[in-house]
RNA sequence: GGCCCGGUGGGAGAGUGGCUAUCCAGCGGACUGCAAAUCCGUUUACAGCGGUUCGAAUCCGCUCCGGGCCUCCA
């Protein structure tokens, strides 16, 4: 099945070409970290997880090569470090974990590789020494900037001329900048300030010239796609290229994707407004699966608008399609997964999880109308195997209703007395119980038409 | 000022030249002791104005409205 994604770089959607079908590539933007991954922080990541599930689907498990960084050196953990008065490796130590942990539960693989920011230093000072030799990069008090002007079509990406970059700039430019779009490749450290020894002295790299280089490193100089959210287009993603195409007379990336934002409640997502909504706080209200399902809601270009009440209805989108699932617990699913190709048909269509979402509602509507053994066979198999491409259905259907945790034994002990209530026809009794359950226990009882009763937490 | 996205039924959100999106909410029905779940039916929308066409929510033009980017940002 051909694959078909929005480049980006052409602004329209590409048939997906592989360099090399035996090892697909593909590079995402990851976490800076200082503090706890917002909602904003969790799209990317669910998104481009779909897209490594598709492209494992498509060209085989071991044939994809993901590549995910993680951003341990930035002013920003810096003055968190001062703030706090950790060391900032107890800062990228801790939100690193903190962000595997809240990603694993929103269901997202992790990356095949997961390179840091810190343990590449020596590849971005060859990477500036060979900008430097180019005559693409000059060095200025202490600095290391890239020369924008010795790049013909520097701004391809974003659509920005020079000229407007210029006329544009909200910050003062820096008086040792040759062009006031140069951009920063290595800047000087303060003795308390992290940094490494390097040609132009103590300091750290600029914040684009980590992608470049470990993407070099882990991918090679031309690779497949890239991805991350759309303010990353410019200047970051911009300057990427800038720096790999000059350092390395090759082609970079052939295709770019990027996700839109996410905004809460109709407004951007800003700690002023105060609605800034942690994965890692979302966790205590929400299963990570329909935290992971509401950013799917939308496609991934799309402007997400993030709220509690969608979050309840992916809950309750989820709840749907695992009742499917619970009453076709005595159906076995066929080997044949070809009832979940609408799905696959959906996301290779650049990601079209709507409409793949659409589709596993199908085949529960299958399961659900009573239709032939057969049949429900076949979808049972198709809305699992959807289930793994959009990394959900990831539990059994029993755990999702019921929760792992205990406190079952006073529930069954009150089922069984309601059982008892009605058998005598009691049923101001069994209704009393059933309240109960409801009121005390957040548990809704279900009964079946064989007069056993099922339980499941509301 | 430049560049880029959007405006779909009560809500979320696909579609993109003729054919039911889907989910949630509402209403009616079946089922049920009553419920819940499920199933069936139902509310039939595409910002506005022109144009192209046998036919446009879908293509083109203009207008209005909203959002984003223009060296912090997923």
């Amino acid at each position: 099945m051909a694959i078909s994604l929005y480049n980006t770089l052409s602004r329209s959607k590409e048939r997906f070409e592989p360099i090399d079908p035996g090892n697909v590539r593909l590079y995402v933007c990851g976490p800076t970290v200082y503090d706890y991954a917002h909602i904003g922080n969790a799209r990317p990541v669910v998104v481009f997880d779909v897209l490594y599930r598709l492209l494992r689907h498509v060209y085989g498990e071991g044939c994809v090569t993901y590549v995910r960084n993680i951003t341990d050196v930035d002013d920003k953990i810096i003055e968190a470090a001062r703030v706090s008065g950790e060391p900032i490796e107890t800062i990228t130590g801790r939100y690193s974990q903190v962000f595997h942990d809240d990603m694993a539960a929103l269901g997202a693989l992790p990356p095949d590789v997961e390179p840091r920011a810190t343990a590449h230093v020596p590849e971005m000072i060859a990477m500036i020494e060979r900008l430097i030799g180019k005559q693409h990069a000059y060095a200025a008090e202490g600095h290391v900037l890239f020369s924008v002007a010795t790049m013909a079509d520097y701004g391809r990406l974003s659509r920005h001329g020079r000229d407007e970059l210029i006329a544009g700039a909200r910050v003062e430019v820096a008086p040792y900048k040759r062009d006031p779009a140069d951009f920063v490749l290595w800047k000087p450290s303060d003795e308390d300030q992290p940094g490494w020894e390097s040609p132009w002295g103590y300091g750290r790299p600029g914040w684009h010239l980590e992608c470049s280089a470990m993407s070099k490193k882990h991918l090679g100089e031309t690779f497949d796609i890239h991805g991350g959210g759309q303010d990353l287009i410019f200047p970051h993603h911009e300057n990427e290229i800038a720096q790999s195409t000059c350092a390395h007379d090759a082609p970079f990336v052939n295709l770019w994707m990027h996700n839109g934002y996410v905004t809460v409640d109709g407004e951007k997502m800003s700690k002023s407004l105060g609605n800034f909504h942690a994965v890692h706080d979302l966790l205590d209200r929400a299963p990570g699966e329909a935290i992971r399902l509401s950013l799917l809601t939308a496609q991934y270009r799309q402007p997400l608008d993030f709220s509690l009440d969608g979050l309840d209805r992916a809950k309750t989108a989820l709840d749907r399609l695992y009742t499917a699932l619970a009453g076709a617990r005595d159906v076995a699913a066929s080997d044949d997964s070809a009832a979940a190709d609408p799905v696959v048909e959906a996301l290779s269509d650049d990601l079209n999880t709507p409409k793949a979402l659409a589709e596993m509602h199908a085949l529960a509507g299958v399961l659900n109308r009573g239709s032939s053994t057969d049949e429900r066979e076949r979808a049972k198999a198709g809305l699992l195997f959807a289930g793994r491409l959009m990394g959900l259905m990831a539990h059994e259907p029993e755990s999702w209703f019921k929760g792992a945790g205990g406190g079952d034994e006073t529930v069954e002990v009150l089922i069984a007395e309601r059982a008892r209530a009605r058998s005598e026809r009691d049923f101001a009794e069994a209704d009393r119980i059933r309240d109960e359950l409801m009121s005390n226990h957040n548990v809704v009882v279900e009964d079946r038409p064989d007069g056993t009763s099922e339980w499941r937490r509301a």
